[in-house]
RNA sequence: GGCCUGUUGGAGAAGCGGCUUAACUCAUAUCCCUUUCAAGGAUACAUUCAUGGGUUCGAAUCCCGUACAGGUCACCA
């Protein structure tokens, strides 16, 4: 009669490494009390998506702010699903981001000794495990059909029985070892499921970091841990692997939760001390008034790469995320007059259990706050590298002048109350072109919008005086006082309160006169301050635009 | 359908048995300031914490039921 022993030698005889090798292989890592290993392990099936940065993130945070270790993971062991070149567009993206990982799997190769970091890599040590299992019995060959399979889903389904393949309906379970190396010997096809010894009746309890305890009935399920491919299920990696690369914490999306017992279940038959978790709520969006799970598919900012295109600083999302993290991260950026997130306690106790809402008004908010705290020289090149690789239009303005336009950027920006009307690069170009002379005369195809109870005449002469009189290259307050001379030589009132008290005595206030003028000069009656406008146009700009108001 | 997780304003949320007339932030609105806009300042915005019961002198806070939402039940992760 043949023994597990045969079993496992016939199933898998080209492994001759043990478990113990693989213990010495990978060394419990020598870390300072408190220091934590965490890991962001994406599959290589897509884009980078605004909850996988999120989870990313808050890895990352953890790791850095214990004195840890933060390491990459790629999980591409569904290889019908993976993408070509996803694996590097991650990692580059993520980098954008300043999430560089201490280890793992680098579009160059890997860096670290706990590798391979890339789980189609990793077959061989999967397989030690499992050898190891079979060979205690603990793990089995399952023989069962892609169409036998459905029909146990369908007889189950019919009849409200708990679909699954365990217990009763585990039929492979229950064959012999000689029946099985038979099937094997007549070259059927085989995947090797756990025998699962829990009882789907009772229930245990294991600590989430972020939600206190979770009580959910003890798995009963023969999952599959190796697949006809030869590679493992992500329930059998993640327990390897984590174990293997000493990983102390676990960050995962909360759609994890139900599966968690699984993964308890096989470390502690593994005998392997099982690492903590902390299930992220994932973020959401209102969708017909109901809330949903952010979705590739229909939402553009699911993808990150989205929301670089349109240039929102990388700080800015992240500040959004933390925020979405920690609410009381905001009340701690006054406080600390930083949006510098890195020094930030971040707490897995204050998170929210529920999915927030993707909120772009706020992201917009934030984006503001973290563009205006950007000093001009800083600025400039960022958004000139941003704009060559997303705007073509504002990158050929930039390189006509790329003094002129940093001039432009820096408009009420480098003082203590900066402008804050950008939250993003892409809104920079549309803001500014009236800077430009083509944009200017595209501007002007339309009439003016001056208010239609001055008439042209008289709008000419002011212009004319105007051009020839105002003040250039002086401080603002000598040139508002020149302003106000001309204005008052053709009828304006000086002083607000004196056109309110007699408005029938002038031809306007002062306001009206610098609101001709700024229409004159920008083509809109809203602008940044008119002053500034002026200087960086300069006075021959100004007088042409003046004169040809009209 | 079973199980898990959740439910405080338009959004992020604080609060975890009396100090709550529910903090703070975003959004929105109005006003002030102002040469426009952005900003800044001020004010308004949940009589109520999904809902129905219960416990208690007292509940958003504790207990039970119901509803709703999300997740999960694969040789996908």
């Amino acid at each position: 009669m043949a023994t597990n022993e045969d079993l496992a030698n016939l199933l898998f005889p080209e492994v001759t490494e043990t478990i113990a090798d693989l213990e010495k292989r990978f060394p419990e890592r020598n870390l300072p009390e408190g220091a934590q290993v965490t890991r962001f392990a994406p599959s290589p099936t897509g884009f980078l998506h605004t909850g996988s940065l999120f989870t990313a993130f808050i890895a990352r945070t953890v790791a850095k702010q214990s004195g840890g270790v933060y390491f990459f993971r790629l999980e591409d062991t569904d290889t019908k699903r993976t993408i070509a070149g996803s694996a590097d567009d991650l990692i580059h993206q993520l980098s954008q981001f300043g999430i560089v990982a201490d280890e793992g799997y680098f579009p160059d190769g890997d860096k670290g000794v706990y590798g391979p970091y890339q789980q189609s890599k990793r077959a061989s040590i999967y397989k030690v495990v499992i050898k190891e299992l079979v060979r205690q019995g603990k793990a089995y060959p399952d023989f069962m059909t892609a169409d036998e399979l459905a029909a146990l889903r369908k007889f189950q389904e019919d009849n409200k029985i708990l679909p699954g393949y365990y217990g009763p309906y585990a039929r492979d379970r229950r064959l012999t070892v000689d029946e099985a190396i038979e099937k094997i010997k007549a070259g059927t096809p085989w995947v090797i499921r756990y025998r699962s010894m829990g009882d789907h009746d009772k229930k245990i309890k294991f600590t989430d970091r972020i939600r206190g305890t979770i009580e959910i009935a003890d798995n009963d399920v023969d999952i599959v841990i190796l697949k006809g491919d030869g590679l493992p299920t992500y329930h059998f990696a993640h327990v390897v692997d984590d174990h293997f690369m000493r990983t102390t914490i676990v960050t995962r999306g909360e759609e994890w939760i139900p599966s968690t017992p699984i993964h308890l279940q096989l470390f502690r038959d593994l005998g392997w001390k099982a690492p903590k978790y902390a299930h992220l709520p994932v973020i959401m969006k209102l969708d017909h008034g109901n809330k949903r799970k952010l979705s590739k598919r229909k939402d553009p900012e699911a993808a990150v790469s989205y929301l670089l295109k349109i240039g929102y600083p990388p700080k800015a999302i992240l500040v959004y995320l933390m925020s979405i993290a920690n609410s009381n991260f905001e009340e701690w950026t006054f406080q600390n007059k930083s949006y510098d997130y890195t020094q930030f306690p971040f707490s897995f106790k204050k998170m929210s259990l529920d999915g927030a809402l993707f909120d772009e008004s706020k992201l917009n908010f934030f984006a503001k706050e973290v563009l205006a705290g950007i000093p001009t020289s800083v600025l400039a090149p960022e958004v000139m590298d941003w704009a060559k690789e997303n705007d073509a239009v504002l990158s050929s303005k930039i390189n006509q002048d790329p003094a002129y336009f940093t001039k432009i950027l820096g408009i009420e920006r480098d003082r203590p109350n900066p402008r804050k009307d950008y939250a993003k690069y892409s809104d920079i170009e549309p803001a500014t072109r009236f800077f430009y002379d083509e944009d200017f005369a595209k501007i002007k195809a339309n009439p003016l919008p001056f208010n239609p109870k001055y008439e042209p005449s008289f709008l000419k002469a002011f212009f004319a005086d105007a051009a020839e009189k105002m003040a250039y290259g002086t401080t603002e307050s000598t040139w508002w006082d020149s302003v106000k001379s001309i204005a008052a030589a053709h009828g304006f009132a000086i002083a607000n309160k004196d056109y309110k008290a007699n408005p029938s005595a002038y031809q306007g206030s002062v306001s009206d006169a610098a609101e001709l003028i700024r229409i004159a000069l920008t083509g809109a009656k809203d602008s940044p301050n008119l002053h500034e406008v002026i200087e960086i146009l300069g006075k021959d700009h100004v007088q042409q635009r003046l004169r040809s108001a009209i």
